[in-house]
DNA sequence: ATGGTAGTGCAACTA
């Protein structure tokens, strides 16, 4: 089972290399975030043309989830199952071959001053309940998507930039190490404890082509789950060429 | 140089 999760930052911008590249990679879930769409502007056909059903939650332009896959979609939730006014469009689940595979985008910060970092960590908890609940029942958990948080130095190209800013903030940090807790792990840091390779790379300055990257987009898995995993990658190619996002995809391929 | 670029959508916000 090839599972990747994709920041497209906008799926309409992305289509035509989102086609190609789901041609040449043949991943059979797919979760993607910020497809700045609402559900009526989602390109359903299109993508069921790829080969993929569709499930999508997305209420404006901003934001927007997505998950792609090859297999039927079962028992579909949009949102959070505990209501919350002020969560957005930032969470979609669909059970999958018996697994509860859920697309994030986890809520950018600004910066530690700004009211929506407090909404960041606000909706970190949040995932971190509705994860604990689903694990309480048994059931096999996959959360893929955009964290906005850095895990470790390790995945910040360079630490001392980013010192007093959001993605590496203790708090943050202290809010997936909860959700690790829970029961989850990161899969890609599990298969390369040491690699040195990011997801995300601002637009601006050049970035990329500097390697000034952060490790953002993250696929967390349950024990066993995890366990099953055994190679994975970010498609620096991807991130390449004509109008391409700023996020790379995630690949993690799992033994079945 | 308190900057830069991209997306949405048409001004200004978000990242």
């Amino acid at each position: 089972m090839r599972v990747v999760t994709w920041n497209v930052n906008s799926l309409r911008a992305r289509m035509d290399r989102l086609a190609s590249w789901l041609k040449y990679a043949d991943p059979d879930i797919v979760c993607l975030q910020e497809t700045k769409v609402q559900d009526s502007g989602f390109p359903y056909e299109e993508i069921a043309a790829m080969g993929y059903h569709s499930v999508h939650y997305g209420v404006s332009q901003w934001n927007g989830v997505a998950i792609l896959s090859k297999r039927v979609p079962e028992e579909v939730q949009i949102g959070f199952l505990e209501p919350w006014d002020a969560q957005e469009a930032r969470i979609v689940t669909a059970r999958i071959d018996g697994i509860s595979i859920s697309s994030v985008y986890v809520p950018n910060g600004r910066s530690l001053e700004d009211a929506h970092y407090i909404f960041k960590l606000e909706w970190l908890k949040r995932l971190e309940l509705e994860i604990s609940a689903r694990l309480s029942r048994g059931e096999s958990v996959l959360i893929a998507g955009d964290f906005n948080v850095a895990p470790q130095d390790l995945d910040v190209w360079d630490p001392e930039e980013f010192v007093g800013a959001t993605h590496v903030s203790p708090a943050e940090r202290r809010a997936l190490e909860a959700i690790y807790q829970v029961g989850l792990l990161d899969v890609f840091r599990r298969i390369y404890p040491d690699q040195r390779i990011y997801t995300w790379w601002d637009f601006r300055r050049g970035a990329f082509h500097k390697g000034q990257g952060l490790r953002i987009d993250l696929v967390l898995a349950d024990l066993d789950l995890a366990a099953r995993a055994v190679w994975g990658l970010m498609d620096r190619e991807a991130r390449k060429g004509e109008k391409p996002s700023d996020h790379a995809p995630v690949i993690i391929d799992f033994q079945s």
